[in-house]
DNA sequence: CAGTAAGTGAAAAATATTATCATTTGTAAT
DNA sequence: ATTACAAATGATAATATTTTTCACTTACTG
């Protein structure tokens, strides 16, 4: 996981945000995990070492990231909105374990044939997709016999 | 579009669930709408001919055609809660305008090459997807020159 | 070190959804 | 038709989620 706090930074200084301890302990906490988080999880696990964040400044903290492109806000199987660590770069999709969270991102959606014939067939202009794929993951799966 | 009040009532029926106007009115108006609608804009639209609905009912009311499979509920652009009659008895998505909520159903998602892999390289045990695609429909792309 | 704009926390407000419960009503058996 | 009763409803309250407001604090610049 190539984060270092310098490199979090310089994006954020970047784009004229200030490098507070609050955004520092929120993106280390999505950083370490290979789950994806809701703002309430984050909020529960920033707490654990450093008590005196609001809800709030995890909100603003988790847009803000999510426009500098550091997290993905993906849909989970049980809930609109959560958060993960961005990892590739390029335009890429979500397999998330509906038991445990674990999320393996992959690239590769190729819906552009699908997407030209639809546009084909409708005259609609497409814009934009939602993938995610759901399952359980190798743990969860043997766990589950 | 082929949903007769017979049908409804059959379908209802069949399950023990009553024909209560209530229902009737809700599902008439999903029943007239192309564009997909959220609870409370169903809930304005019944309103219009039959002011004693409470918003509760038409929560309720959604959970049980959901159930029934007589709407779809799907995620919109701009919200993660809105409805649609089913049209499509069998597994389809939705192309959905973001500017008027046009939905056009599709078939022919074909997702099963890229879980199939996604199954190979990662060992998860996939069950699901979620798929929406989003465009602007050929009226409102018109309008938007 | 200031000076200052940006960021924060606490609280309140706005939304969205679900649960509770007394009353009403659709259905089916008289 | 009348009745019996489980199911459904509406009003209200409760819960959950997200956004706004504002006085106070702090990271950055020079
Ligand atoms: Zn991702
Ligand atoms: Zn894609
Ligand atoms: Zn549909
Ligand atoms: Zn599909």
């Amino acid at each position: 996981m190539k984060l270092t706090a310098n490199k979090i930074a310089g994006v954020l200084r970047e784009h004229g945000y200030k490098l507070t301890p609050q955004r520092h302990a929120v993106l280390k906490v999505i950083a370490a995990s290979y789950a994806h988080l809701t703002p309430e999880a984050i909020y529960e696990k920033v707490h654990l070492e450093n008590s005196d964040i609001g809800l709030v400044t995890i909100y603003r903290t988790l847009d803000i990231l999510r426009e500098l492109n550091l997290v993905c806000r993906m849909h989970a199987p049980d809930g609109c909105r959560s958060y993960m660590m961005r990892r590739p770069t390029e335009h890429h999709h979500h397999l998330v374990c509906s038991s445990c969270g674990r999320v393996v991102d992959f690239a590769g959606c190729d819906l552009v044939d699908l997407e030209k014939r639809l546009a084909r067939e409708t005259r609609f202009e497409i814009n934009g997709h939602l993938l995610e794929l759901y399952g359980l993951c190798p743990d969860c799966n043997l766990a589950s016999r």
